[in-house]
Formats: structure tokens, C-alpha cells, sequence
DNA sequence: GGTCGCAGAGTTTTT
DNA sequence: CTCTGCGACC
């Protein structure tokens, strides 16, 4: 067996990133380099150098990558002296969650920037779930509509009812860094969103060019772009008068970028992106885009602020996950020190896969580029950034060699990212080779033990290609040749041993395909494990059980008769009909195909009172009987147990699930094959990767859609449908402005696809599998790039495995944890040891334990809310009782400073304990500790005097030579209680 | 061999 | 909304 280890010279990039930690360095770390550890040492050697925790700021992008950071940074062996509390109140963060803290702090008048008076009190609320803030956004653009109907019409008229574009469309302007003002545009927003039209007039006359072919002049860009049209329904342009032979007329040039309905675009959707600011802020909410935006803003114009909150060293994980306006941000958190900031970011632009969600890898790709085009943004007006930006000053790193991989599939690797996505797709190779020009080196001797095969079904049809997959990890479950190396940590082989189940990947671009192969599986005994979320009540099976209950609870609900009707198989004219029969109800004129349906739902509703049955029973009628039933029947029992679902909430409940998500685990065991989806395995890795459903129109995926707003830097804000007439007929129409502009500015419709393929064959270690059942043209580019022929004959018989313990694997244990084994609890859980953790951190917010129901939990918050605005001087926004009690008692109370809504993090023991304190009073020579209570009753306060103690203990650390004092507040009665 | 018209079939998800 | 595949046509 071979033990050799490859010798790292001295000079390996890792070290050099490592070790070298003053200036700004952007490091190209590739999949499998062990970039995260890397992160880590250089974090190690800056405190062994003497920093100070609180001056590195750690960021990266999701919370568990937050969270596994900061356990390292908390567990790391140290060689400097280093206390445990500066390193667990370190600010190792995602982006949020450090805006989120930034804006507690100084984010009182934030809005007041873009010219809103509302204030941004501490005790804001985060919309976290996409449907709630889609559902927000609808109530509040139905009232915007409805009061500014006059004054945008057209606009109004050209959009239809699409609200969501709308509110994307604020998403995406947030996310580039354009924000609305009171009257205008915040920095450069307005020239951003005219487009650059000197940009424009380059980039038309290059696509007009004369174009030759083999023999003769050809049709060029712009040619066939204008033929394209005629797809379009315009009422004011006609292909055709604009060729002129080969090319296109040169007066188009100049009626292209100029629309007049821009202009009117622009200004509705200041309003409506400052309107919608506005009615957040009065509601105390914010969205995630927003707590970015109000931490940029204040970085951006309060000077002392910004100097107070830079960071000497900074480092970025994940950096392809970032947005234009995150970059910006770091930007204002880096310090200048003697002309040079000290900032490290690390990422992967070959995994960037969020384009959905506004990141751009150009971050990356464009990073030196960026940085001094940013420089200039962000010193409009005054010098906020000084330290240097050139390119001398900028430290590009390659991370070159690869811990995971065998050294097949990482030349392999290369492959991925020039792969056509269609017929006449064009990838754009020469960006790829600039940025990717050789493939990572193996660290790991795995080459004797590697595959990288392509298996094409036999059949077409759709059970064929799960069935192959089955027998392929039947395959490898059973036969002797496969043998999984694993290495000791300083990369000596530690034992080869043969495949089980669980070191089997299945990756595909789609959820649905994952079901299909866990009901095969479980009918030939091989267990797969489904992991990631599925929208339930999207599904047919959904949509038709909520439709039922609907009818079930209101016989005359046209929306929940509809998708019952269009079942049974009616078409429009039918459906209209009879749903218009229904709301009149008159379905006697129908009787006799009413009768079946009426019966049905009545004999629903006398089931009524036992859900399960109720739901087993629509089933039935339709013949559903697959995980997707199995899943909502369980989410259902769970509501059910947990008393969520009284007749009354079930009502409600219909109403919001609509489109909500869910993670469901179905039956996942403990040895088995996992199913994920692409996105789903980023950042792992698997022995075993098997990319499935490699299918044309499914990977890659075709669907994409450029919303009815549209925005480009070249094109600027533009609205691609128009009110307008021909003759007779009025209706909307094709914008043909912002059609040709999107033609001639869409690039790489698959880049990201692309990207996805790089992530799934990077997951592999040794075995690397491809599956089809019709190929798709990543699948086929592939085989021709790597001179391969797919079996199309495989066959396998399918014998599941017991595993013995002998082969099982070792546990995967997390990096050893030099614990110091605090765990993080809530004041609460100490006060009441019987009250579920996650219960009783929802609760720290609420005042009293004993209000159980909402009600009483809103009004605790509203006089929370209240007490912290009087605190900070600012209108409650109502009166009553209680607050006039309040105002009175913080008046009168004489405190030289009144903090409220005080967070706090202190160790105890072996526990973390996190809460938060209404009020603390200062005095000369004490302290005084405030707990409000807007219950009327006293009978916790037993539990309440606990809950003081802690803090008492927590404050005197703070002020050890004053004395601490407490005092509970029961805000009804207008009591107070010492303690 | 080019190209035209038409039917059919299709996604991911984090803060 | 956009790609593929197919048949039709020059």
C-alpha cells in the first residue's frame, strides 16, 4: 500500500495567505483546498501576534457557516495568552447578523438618511419567511395602487397585478446599492438607473458591423436580433422597414435608447421602494435587503460612526456568495492603517450558484476592478475611502492543491465549466481559461482507486433511469474493485475498506427527482436518504387537499371549487360556468354533476372533527399514495398534536401555505444513500458521487425569465410590457425598446448552470458517476470532451447489503474540540428549568410567562416597544395607562443614563447565558436594574426575582464598584417590586 | 443544409 | 419564456 505523502514545498499559497496577513489579499481557494482551515490559521497567527479578538472581524454568508467558525475560533489552541469571553464575544458573524448588531447600536435614525422620519428603534422584527414578506408587500402595493392609481397608470396598466416583480425588483436596486430618497435618488442611484448610453452606442455599432461569412456578407447581431422581433407583439414597430440588407437601419441607434416611458418607470418606483421603506419601518420591520441597506447608509454618511466601527483586519469566506452592495460595505468596515487595508477575502467563483439571489461572482472575477470603481463610489461627495486601491496593492492568492479528489476527477473538473448548454450556445472559454488556466493538484494518492463513467438508460422512459442508478449502487455496494482509501490527518493512509450506502451521493438538479428514486429504492431495499425541502402544498396532491378543506369549510368558495373542477377535466368555458353557478348559488341547474361532488364534500364535513381521516379520505378519492401524502399527512398529525389546529385556525391556515416550504425528512435511516439536490451538497464531499437526471431541459435547466422590470447597468431600469393601441384594440404590449436592449445585453444565459456542474463533480472523491435517460448537452460535451463512450447496457442484479459493524464506518467526528464545553441557554431556562429551551428563548421578548396566548403576548411587546421608545426620547406612538405610567416613572426617576433593551452574553459555569434587560438606570453610586411586567399577576414572582438575580450578577461585572439593585415593574398595576 | 412553424416540456433557495 | 425535436419546405 502506498503511504507517501506529497511534500508541500515551503512556498505552498495556503502558507503564504496564512502567514501573511497585512494588506489586501484575495485568495482563488477551489474546491477541496481547505480554505475554511486556512481562514482559521491566519486568524490563530494574528492573535498569537498579539491582536486583539474584537479587532478581526470573520465574516462569511449563512449561519452555520458562522456558527463553525466561531466554535473554531473558540476551541483553537492558542499560543498567545487569549481570554475565553473576548473570543466568544468576537465578531465572527455572517453579514446579517453583524448588520443586525450594527443597527441596534447605531441604527436609531438610520432612515432619516433617505429622508424618513421614522425612527429604526432596537426592537425591530426581521421578515424571515419569503412568504410573509410576499404577503406584507401584497397588502401594502394593493393600497399604494389603489391611492396612486392616477398618477402611474400606464405603468399600473402595463404590469398587470405582478406585484412580486415589483418587489423583486426592489430587491435586486437594494442589492446593487440604489436607494430611493425623499425626493430623489440616494449618491449616484439616479445616473445608475438611466443606463450608461455611450456604453450602449459601442456596443450597438460593434453588433452592426458588417459580418462576413465563408463566401459572402452575412446577417450580423443586430440583424438577426430585429428578425428576432417579430416573435413580439408591438403596437408601434415593424421589423422588417428597420433591415436594411445584412445589418440594421443606423437610425434605429438612436430611437432604442431613448423611452419615454423610462423616465415615468424610474419615479414610480422610487415611490413605491420609498413608499414600501416607509411602511416597514411603521410596522417595525424590516427585510433582509433593508438591514443591509440602513448598515450601509450609516457607514456611508456618519463619519464617527464609521471610525468607530472599522476593523484593523478583516476576512470574507465565501466571497461568491456576496453582492455589489455587501462589497461595499466591507468596504467602509476596512481601517485605514498608514495607507493599506488589512482585508482577506476567499472564495470561488466556479461555485457561485446564488445568482437568484443578486450575488455576482464578478466580486470576484472583477475584484481590483471593483475595488477602485468602488473607491470612487464611495467617495462622492467627501473622502471616505482612503487607504489604496491600486492594483500594486492588491495580493492575488491561487490556492493550488486539493485535500479531497483524486487527481482524475479534478482534471476532469476542468471539463465542467465549457460545456454548451444548447445547440448554439457559446461558453465563454477564453474567461474560463483566464480565470481557471490549469487543474488543482491532488494532495490525496487516489488514483489507482478513481472512475469517472457515463451511463445512459436503455428506455426512456422515466423509471428506467432510477432503476439504472439502483443497480449501479448495487454495484458498487457488492463488488470487491471498489475501495474507499481514508487518511489520517497528516495524510497517511489510515484503511481501505469497501462502499456502503452512506458514502453514496445521488446529486440532481431537481427535488422531484430525489422522491421518485427513494420509492424505487425502498421496493428493491435500498434505502435513500431524502434530505432538503419540497414544496408541499405546490404539489397537485397539495393544491387538491387544500382545495377540499377550503370547500369543506365554505361550500361556496369558487377558489377552492376550481382546481376540483379542473381535475375532473373542464376547460375554461366549463369552468367558468360552473364556478359562476356556484358563487351564485344556483348549482341546481347542474344537479346531476353537482350530486356526486355535494356528497363527497358533506360527507368531508361530518368527518370534520377528525382531520387525519378527513385528508386520508381525499386521497383516497384520487388515488395519491406517495411520500408527497405520507409528508402532509405527518405535517398535519404534528400540527395536530402540538394543538395548532382548531377548527378556526384551520381556516387561516389554508390561506398562508399556500406556497410555503418545508423540510421533510421521509423515513431517512441511518445507512443509506443520499439524495440531494446540487445546491443542497455545497460544501461537502462524498467518496461516491452519482450526478443524476442529466436530462435535456433538467440539467442544464432552460427556464429562465427575465422579469417585466428589468434592469442592466448598460440598459438602466426598463419595463418591457407597454399600454398602448392598434386601431380599435387597446391592451398591453411588447415593450420593443427593452426587448432589443435585453437581446443585445443578455450574456451567458448557462454560466451558472455551468457552475452548478463544477459544484456536483467536485463533491466526488474516488468515483464519479453520470446518469441519463436522454441526454442532455452538458451530458454529451462531456463524453466528447473526455473521448468516452456511455454504457448503455449496464446491468446489475440488485442485492441490498446488510453492513456489519466491522466495515462500518468510523463516525465522522467533528475537528477535535478542545471544549470548554459552554453551551448557550437563556435567561429563561434558568428561571424555569421545566420550559423547553426554544420555548423559552421565544420568550425572552415576551414579558410575562403566564400570557400564554397572543393576544396578551402582543400587548406585552407593544408596552415593551412603547417603554423603549419613551427611553430613547422618541414617541410611543400611543396612549394609555400604562404608558403615561411609564413616562412618568422614567421622568422622575433621575438616572444619569437610562439604557433599555440592553443584550447581554455571559459565562457562567459551563453555560453561555444570553438575555436581554428592559432597563438598566444608572446612578452615581448604584445601578438599578428594571424588569417590566405588563401581566396583572404576581403569582411567578418567585421566578421573576430569579430572573432579576441573574442580571444583578450580570451587571455587577459590568459596574463592580457600584451597588446593584433590582426592580420589577408590573406596568398594569402600576406596582413596583425591590429585590 | 438552412430555416420555419409548431408542439411539448421544463429550477435552484439563502439571509 | 425558451429550448428541443420533428416534419415540411426550399
Amino acid at each position: 500500500m502506498k503511504t507517501k505523502i506529497t511534500k508541500i514545498s515551503n512556498i505552498n499559497p495556503q502558507d503564504t495567505f496564512a502567514e501573511s496577513t497585512n494588506g489586501i489579499y484575495i485568495v482563488d481557494a477551489g474546491a477541496g483546498t481547505g480554505k475554511t482551515h486556512t481562514i482559521i490559521r491566519r486568524y490563530k497567527n494574528l492573535i498569537n501576534a498579539g491582536v486583539h479578538p474584537k479587532d478581526i472581524l470573520l465574516i462569511t454568508f449563512t449561519r452555520n457557516a458562522a456558527e463553525q467558525m466561531r466554535n473554531d475560533v473558540v476551541t483553537a489552541a492558542y499560543e498567545q495568552e487569549v481570554s475565553i469571553t473576548d473570543l466568544l464575544e468576537a465578531p465572527v458573524l455572517n453579514f446579517h447578523s453583524y448588520c443586525l448588531r450594527f443597527l441596534k447600536k447605531y441604527g436609531l435614525k438610520a432612515p432619516s438618511i433617505l429622508g424618513i422620519s421614522e425612527m429604526l428603534t432596537g426592537n425591530f422584527n426581521v421578515a424571515e419567511e419569503n412568504i410573509y414578506e410576499s404577503e406584507l408587500f401584497r397588502k401594502f402595493y394593493l393600497k399604494f395602487r389603489k391611492s396612486n392609481f392616477r398618477k402611474y397608470e400606464s405603468i399600473y396598466k402595463s404590469l398587470s397585478y405582478d406585484y412580486e416583480t415589483v418587489l423583486s425588483s426592489i430587491k435586486k436596486l437594494c442589492s446593487i446599492g440604489i436607494f430611493p430618497t425623499s425626493k430623489g435618488w440616494f449618491s449616484n442611484g439616479a445616473e445608475l438607473l438611466k443606463g450608461n448610453e455611450d456604453e450602449y452606442r459601442k456596443k450597438f455599432e460593434q453588433m452592426n458591423e458588417v459580418c462576413m461569412g465563408k463566401t459572402s456578407e452575412v446577417q450580423n447581431e443586430m440583424h438577426s436580433i430585429i428578425k428576432g422581433m417579430k416573435d413580439k407583439v408591438c403596437f408601434d414597430f415593424n421589423y422588417e422597414e428597420n433591415l436594411e440588407g445584412k445589418r440594421v437601419k443606423e437610425s434605429l441607434i438612436d430611437e432604442i435608447f431613448s423611452d419615454e416611458m423610462q423616465e415615468e418607470l424610474i419615479e414610480f418606483m422610487r415611490d413605491v421602494y420609498y413608499s414600501y421603506i416607509e411602511f416597514m419601518l411603521k410596522r417595525n420591520i424590516l427585510n433582509f435587503d433593508f438591514v443591509i441597506m440602513f448598515a450601509y447608509l450609516v457607514l456611508y454618511s456618519d463619519k464617527e460612526i464609521r471610525n468607530a466601527s472599522q476593523f484593523e483586519y478583516i476576512m470574507v469566506d465565501e466571497f461568491q456568495d456576496t453582492d455589489e452592495i455587501q462589497f461595499l460595505l466591507l468596504m467602509l468596515l476596512c481601517k485605514d492603517i498608514n495607507g493599506t487595508a488589512n482585508i482577506g477575502v476567499v472564495g470561488d467563483w466556479k461555485q457561485g450558484i446564488y445568482g437568484f439571489r443578486n450575488t455576482t461572482i464578478e466580486n470576484i472575477t472583477l475584484f481590483s476592478e471593483r475595488l477602485s470603481d468602488y473607491k470612487k463610489v464611495l467617495n462622492k461627495g467627501s473622502e471616505r475611502i482612503t487607504y489604496n486601491t491600486d492594483e500594486s496593492a492588491i495580493n492575488k492568492i491561487t490556492f493550488e492543491y486539493n485535500y479531497r479528489s483524486s487527481q482524475k476527477i479534478l482534471d476532469f473538473s476542468m471539463h465542467t465549466l465549457k460545456c454548451k448548454g444548447s445547440a448554439d450556445d457559446k461558453p465563454d472559454i477564453e474567461m474560463v481559461t483566464n480565470n481557471f488556466s490549469k487543474p488543482l493538484t491532488a494532495i490525496r494518492e487516489l488514483d489507482d482507486l478513481t472512475e469517472i463513467a457515463f451511463y445512459e438508460s436503455a428506455v426512456q422512459d422515466s423509471d428506467s433511469e432510477t432503476e439504472l442508478i439502483l443497480k449501479k449502487i448495487s454495484e458498487l455496494t457488492n463488488d470487491e474493485k471498489y475501495l474507499i482509501r481514508e487518511f489520517e490527518k497528516d495524510g497517511s493512509v489510515k484503511c481501505e475498506r469497501r462502499i456502503q450506502y452512506s458514502d453514496i451521493c445521488v446529486l440532481s438538479r431537481t427535488n422531484e427527482f430525489g422522491l421518485k428514486l427513494q420509492k424505487e429504492g425502498i421496493t428493491k431495499n435500498i434505502p435513500v436518504n431524502f434530505e432538503g425541502g419540497l414544496e408541499l402544498f405546490a404539489s397537485q396532491q397539495g393544491i387538491l387537499l387544500l382545495a377540499w378543506l377550503r370547500v369543506m369549510l365554505n361550500v361556496n368558495s369558487a377558489e377552492g371549487w376550481l382546481p376540483i373542477l379542473e381535475t375532473d377535466g373542464n376547460k375554461f368555458n366549463e369552468l367558468k360556468y360552473l364556478t359562476d353557478l356556484i358563487s351564485k348559488n344556483n348549482t341546481n341547474a347542474e344537479s346531476e354533476y353537482f350530486r356526486e361532488l355535494f356528497d363527497f364534500r358533506d360527507k368531508l364535513a361530518s368527518e370534520k372533527e377528525n382531520l387525519l381521516n378527513v385528508i386520508e379520505m381525499i386521497f383516497t378519492r384520487y388515488g395519491f399514495e406517495d411520500e408527497y401524502c405520507n409528508a402532509i399527512l405527518t405535517e398535519f398529525s404534528s400540527w395536530i398534536k402540538n394543538d395548532l389546529l382548531s377548527p378556526g385556525e384551520l381556516t387561516n391556515l389554508i390561506n398562508n401555505l399556500k406556497i410555503d416550504r418545508f423540510n421533510i425528512e421521509i423515513s431517512n435511516t441511518d445507512n443509506a444513500v443520499v439524495y440531494q439536490t446540487i445546491h443542497g451538497s455545497k460544501g461537502l464531499e462524498y467518496p461516491v458521487v452519482i450526478l443524476a437526471n442529466m436530462n435535456t431541459l433538467v440539467f442544464p435547466s432552460s427556464k429562465s425569465s427575465y422579469p417585466n422590470i428589468y434592469y442592466h447597468p448598460v440598459s438602466g431600469l426598463r419595463l418591457r410590457k407597454q399600454f398602448g393601441s392598434i386601431g380599435e384594440y387597446s391592451g398591453v404590449f411588447d415593450n420593443w425598446r427593452s426587448e432589443i436592449l435585453i437581446c443585445m445585453l443578455k450574456t451567458g444565459n448557462y454560466d451558472e448552470e455551468r457552475r452548478l456542474l463544477y459544484v456536483a463533480a467536485t463533491r466526488a472523491k474516488q468515483y464519479l458517476y453520470f446518469t441519463t435517460r436522454k441526454a442532455s448537452n452538458f451530458f454529451k460535451d462531456l463524453l466528447t470532451f473526455c473521448g468516452e463512450i456511455p454504457v448503455n447496457n449496464f446491468d446489475y442484479q440488485i442485492i441490498p447489503v446488510e453492513f456489519k459493524n466491522e466495515i462500518d464506518r468510523e463516525e465522522i467526528k467533528a475537528p477535535e474540540v478542545k471544549s470548554h464545553g459552554r453551551k448557550f441557554v437563556s435567561v429563561h431556562t434558568l428561571m424555569d428549568e421545566d420550559v423547553p429551551a426554544s420555548e423559552s428563548f421565544e420568550s425572552e421578548i415576551v414579558p410575562d410567562i403566564s400570557a400564554g396566548n397572543n393576544e396578551a403576548m402582543e400587548y406585552g411587546i407593544k408596552i415593551h416597544l412603547a417603554a423603549q421608545r419613551i427611553a430613547n426620547k422618541i414617541d410611543p406612538g400611543f396612549e394609555s395607562e400604562e404608558v403615561r405610567g411609564i413616562y412618568s416613572f422614567l421622568k422622575n426617576c433621575g438616572a444619569e443614563e437610562i439604557h433599555s433593551e440592553v443584550d447581554f452574553l455571559y459565562p457562567s459555569g459551563n453555560e453561555m447565558i444570553r438575555g436581554t434587560i428592559d432597563l438598566i438606570l444608572i446612578y452615581k453610586d448604584r445601578v438599578e436594574i428594571v424588569d417590566y411586567k405588563t401581566g396583572s399577576g404576581k403569582k411567578f414572582l418567585e421566578q421573576y426575582k430569579k430572573q432579576i438575580s441573574i442580571y444583578k450578577e450580570v451587571v455587577n461585572k459590568v459596574y463592580p464598584d457600584k451597588e446593584v439593585t433590582g426592580l420589577i415593574y408590573f406596568t398594569g398595576i402600576n406596582e413596583f417590586v425591590k429585590v
